[in-house]
DNA sequence: ATACTATAATAGTATTACTATTATATTTGC
DNA sequence: GCAAATATAATAGTAATACTATTATAGTAT
């Protein structure tokens, strides 16, 4: 899988950048700087100007390929669930067991990451925490519709169709698979957080990881 | 209970105002004005400015009441869920049977909100509107860690123990009763936020409540 | 050697999120 | 009923942000 994943290039929607950053050296240092910098010092506090001085660039430069911070934090989120998305499809390929695919699904999508060193300018884990603290507010924007009509999402629910797939192949009656796999996709990320910050409402700690409370839950749900 | 509601003023941690809002009439014009403000343009949008302009008074004075508005923020969620306990505490209060005592709880953090009328400044149909618009902006900010110390989340928590508890009344040994139920309350918002913005990865319409979708789930959980 | 492209440097703008100061109106205490 | 205290309004100003525009420079391709 490592060196399947080294020869394949992860496809972002190109409305989502001005300039295509993995076409060069600087739109790589972007990339991978970004997501340290804004693991930092937090998306709010992050600015094109302090990234320019992290890279030893210039603000105008960085405009050259992102309109705005906004649409670099729909990349790199495009990134990770386009990233998410083929780890699915590979790993659950081969399992014939339904319940067992889905669990490793699951797995996939609520497992805390580790970097995969195999893209060399995206350091995974770290990317991972970008996105359990911060890919809501890709959401919670005036321009959400809008964006979602330019597709800008379409990853992200690409992977919420192929595990309501699994979901009706195992129970086709139940009744409720779409909410329960976004529930379960934006319910992971949010238990992160909590393990995070706001440890007194969630039994997720550093040794009892979300996927065992969405595993569980499944068994018990649609076994 | 409306009648009871009329009496009871619901408390805010002290520490999300510089002056309590509640104590002058300019105080609750920005309270019934600026739910109506973000509801109308986005809390991004949203500037003391234009809220000044909106009520025919100056920016300056509406900073003599909030620091900030990511504060003023903080104090409409922190009022927000202490109607809610209020309303939970109220409503399951005299029902024995611990099961319908928590499908009670769960509709009550899950329904959609109508305007309760008694409270004449606040309408919370709107202020729900944009809790689940805009909530998850209250947590995802640099200053939370500082903010969860000063007890400014200490009544959403408060609710969900309250219903952690229904949940250990009814099946001691379930071993993720928090996470179940800040995945309901957090859940619940987001699933009412899909069905407005990204209908495709969610059952809930407006015919189809997220509360069915989480009895339903509770039933087959934990019964 | 020329043309093209990428990047860097500089400067400038509108808006935001405030702070400070002063003026005016309203309320309350005696 | 007047003085003192308090609340509100008006004005001005500041630092930072999120850009845009223009020009300069360096590197590459033909």
């Amino acid at each position: 899988m490592q060196d399947l994943l080294a020869n394949i290039k992860i496809q972002v929607n190109p409305k989502t950048y001005v300039k295509d950053p993995e076409t060069s050296d600087l739109g790589k240092k972007i990339i991978q700087n970004s997501i340290l910098l804004i693991d930092e010092i937090g998306f709010e506090e992050f600015t094109f100007k302090k990234l320019g001085e992290k890279i030893g660039s210039n603000e105008s430069s960085i405009y050259r390929y992102f309109e705005n911070k906004h649409k670099l934090l729909v990349y790199l989120s495009s990134w990770y669930w386009a990233w998410i998305e083929y780890r699915l499809v590979f790993s659950t390929n081969n399992i014939n067991d339904k319940f067992e695919k889905l669990k490793k699904a699951i797995l996939i999508v609520t497992e805390t990451i580790e970097d995969d060193s195999k893209t060399e300018h995206i350091n995974e884990a770290i990317l991972n925490k970008i996105i359990i603290e911060e890919f809501t507010k890709t959401f919670h924007s005036k321009q959400l519709d809008e964006e979602n009509k330019e597709g800008f999402f379409l990853i992200y629910k690409q992977v919420n169709y192929r595990i309501e797939k699994m979901i009706l192949d195992i129970n086709p009656d139940y009744p409720f698979a779409k909410s329960l796999v976004s529930s379960i996709i934006e319910g992971s990320l949010h238990q992160h957080f909590l393990k995070n910050h706001l440890k007194t409402i969630t039994n997720c700690t550093d040794n009892v990881n979300p996927s065992e409370f969405y595993i569980h839950l499944i068994e018990n749900l649609l076994r």
